[in-house]
RNA sequence: GGCGCCGUACCCAAGUGGUAAGGGAGAGGUCUGCAAAACCUUUAUGCAACGGUUCGAAUCCGUUCGGCGCCUCCA
């Protein structure tokens, strides 16, 4: 089997053969650091963080590059509009800058609590300002572009590939009604590639062509060509931003180079409310500090590889809550395996049946191998995990062997690839130890739980569960009932099992 | 107006020619002091509608209806 990419370039699923076997180098577009991200932005990140996922399990070193775009862009390719991190940055009164370091930072937080694991290379945007520069003087060079009154603008009609990537002609999108007429552009659609500052613009920068700012394409170019030379393996980015960003960076890039840009261009879907995209312009975003607050991070996670990303997923409160009940059945299958694990060592248990795992790896490795299918994968862990589930109700004991597999392709699967399945074996210790918050953890981030406190809560409970035992046994029922609810009302879920009482921390 | 996408059960969602994955919710059952968890059974003769191609279509073609994205910044 070899892995099939739906190439946007092509439109059709190709087999992925990179330049240099072995090595992959994948540019996706960043977030604009002027507002805190939402779960759009969690489907585009989590997606590709599946595929560097899905690439390095493969045995292929990834160079992963991910810009921040912290110059902002203008509202338009026209002199209209104002740069969004420079209008924050006017309506919170503090230096634009600050705005962008602000955002930057709650981005990270939200990435890393979704388990999204960082880029290799973060580049921002106003650290390669000369990168940019350069690639402006080689275009005026080449006569690509032209250079008006301070800003210098690309010149659409000599690149003969314009529209490659998104299928649009030229004359088309002249004729749109949205492609304004005036300016000093020569042709409608030819974009910025530097815009002169005006008095009173805070972020701006020296150049050949006076003080200014880089226009919202270019800094795409300059960032991935730096760190992963002129023709690169995979480009990635919301479906939104195949016209004209992409196009544009096809157009810079390749006027400049003389080399194909892109081997592979990614497009993930969006995220939709109520059908409508959920977007900052309409409004009608959740953030996922917000939805943090209702959800697990990891249930946001499993939500989003429910679907494609190459589908729209359409966000509600009652498809949230209906991830999180699967999430949590997962988790429990995984927990019940592991306490089988850690049962099945202290007895020392030397017999036990043996199950055949191969098939479920092989359809989940099938999946992701045909252009990353993450939803159908989701669903063979699910079978293994009703198959896991089957052999742990039943009387005939499983191997130790057997048990240390399964679990072992649970956190190759779910773990190492989709990252939604702790991977640190729970063999020893509690275990009630809650799961998620070991996960989290693993990104190495969050704050590390207390230890000491941890302890004394455990053998507190401990304690309470060893009570309860005598007061069951004593046939003392709504004594004992008493103690479950209560503890479930502060935080800890109950369940009684044939030999003995499993406890756990819950949310 | 141009380019493109989508319409699968109560909800989310896979499936691009071979007879409808998975998750949630619902119903019944097993286990259990009860609860929980788990397991079993069940829930679309049908995949927006109509027509066509084919031995065979949710999957291909056409028409219609409905919804969405891009063409201004947006993941």
């Amino acid at each position: 089997m070899s892995l099939f990419i739906y190439n946007t370039l092509t439109r059709s699923k190709e087999e992925f053969k990179p330049i240099h076997e072995g090595f992959v180098g994948m540019y996706v577009c960043g977030p604009t650091v002027y507002s805190h991200s939402h779960i759009g932005h969690a489907k585009s990140y989590i997606s590709f963080d599946v595929i560097v996922r899905y690439l390095r399990y493969l045995g292929n070193k990834v160079l992963y590059i991910q810009n921040i775009t912290d110059v902002g862009h203008l509202t338009d390719d026209a002199d209209e509009g104002e740069d969004k991190i420079i209008k924050q940055a006017r309506l919170d009164r503090v230096h634009p800058m600050q705005i962008a370091e602000t955002i930057t930072r709650s981005y990270f937080d939200d990435m890393d609590k979704l388990g999204v694991e960082r880029p290799d290379i973060s580049p921002r945007a106003s650290g390669h300002i000369i990168e940019q520069i350069e690639i402006i003087k080689k275009l005026l060079m080449n006569g690509f572009a032209y250079e008006v009154n301070g800003s210098v603008y690309y010149d659409v009609q000599k690149f003969k590939n314009y529209g490659k990537l998104s299928g649009r002609v030229l004359e088309e999108s002249v004729e749109g009604t949205r492609v304004e007429s005036r300016s000093e552009k020569r042709h409608p659609a030819d974009f910025a590639l530097w815009k002169k500052a005006e008095s009173g613009h805070i972020m701006r920068w020296p150049s050949p062509w006076g003080e200014g700012f880089p226009g919202w394409h270019i800094e795409c170019s300059a960032m991935s060509m730096k760190y992963l030379g002129e023709t690169f393996d995979i480009h990635g980015g919301g479906m939104d931003n195949q016209f004209p960003h992409h196009e544009c960076e096809i157009a810079q890039s390749e006027a400049a180079t003389e080399k194909p840009f892109v081997k592979y261009w990614i497009h993930n879907n969006l995220v939709t409310v109520n059908g409508k995209k959920m977007s900052k312009s309409l409004g009608n975003f959740i953030t996922l500090k917000d939805a943090f607050k209702k959800y697990d991070p990891l249930v946001v996670r499993f939500f989003i590889l429910q679907s494609h990303y190459r589908s729209t997923l359409d966000f509600s409160d009652e498809a949230l809550q209906g991830a999180n009940t699967g999430y949590d059945k997962l988790l429990n299958t995984i927990r019940n395996l592991r306490d089988e694990i850690k049962k099945a060592e202290s007895e020392k248990r030397t017999d036990g049946v043996g199950l055949d795992l191969s098939l479920h790896k092989k359809h989940f490795l099938e999946a992701m191998d045909d252009d990353f299918n993450a939803p159908l994968a989701l669903g063979v862990l699910f079978d293994l995990a009703r198959e896991t589930n089957q052999s742990l109700n039943t009387e005939q004991k499983i191997s130790i062997d057997t048990l240390k597999q399964i679990d072992q392709l649970f956190s190759e699967l779910g773990g190492r690839i989709l990252g939604i399945i702790p991977i640190i074996p729970i063999y020893t210790g509690n275990f009630s130890l809650t799961i998620k918050k070991q996960l989290v953890n693993m990104t190495g981030t969050n704050t590390p739980p207390n230890r000491d406190i941890e302890d004394i809560e455990s053998k507190l409970i401990d304690l309470l569960i060893e009570t309860r035992k005598e007061i069951r046994e004593n046939k003392l029922w709504s004594l004992s009932d008493k103690i479950r609810d209560q503890l479930e009302v502060i935080g800890f879920k109950i369940e009684d099992k044939k030999d003995g009482t499993n406890w756990r921390k819950i949310n």
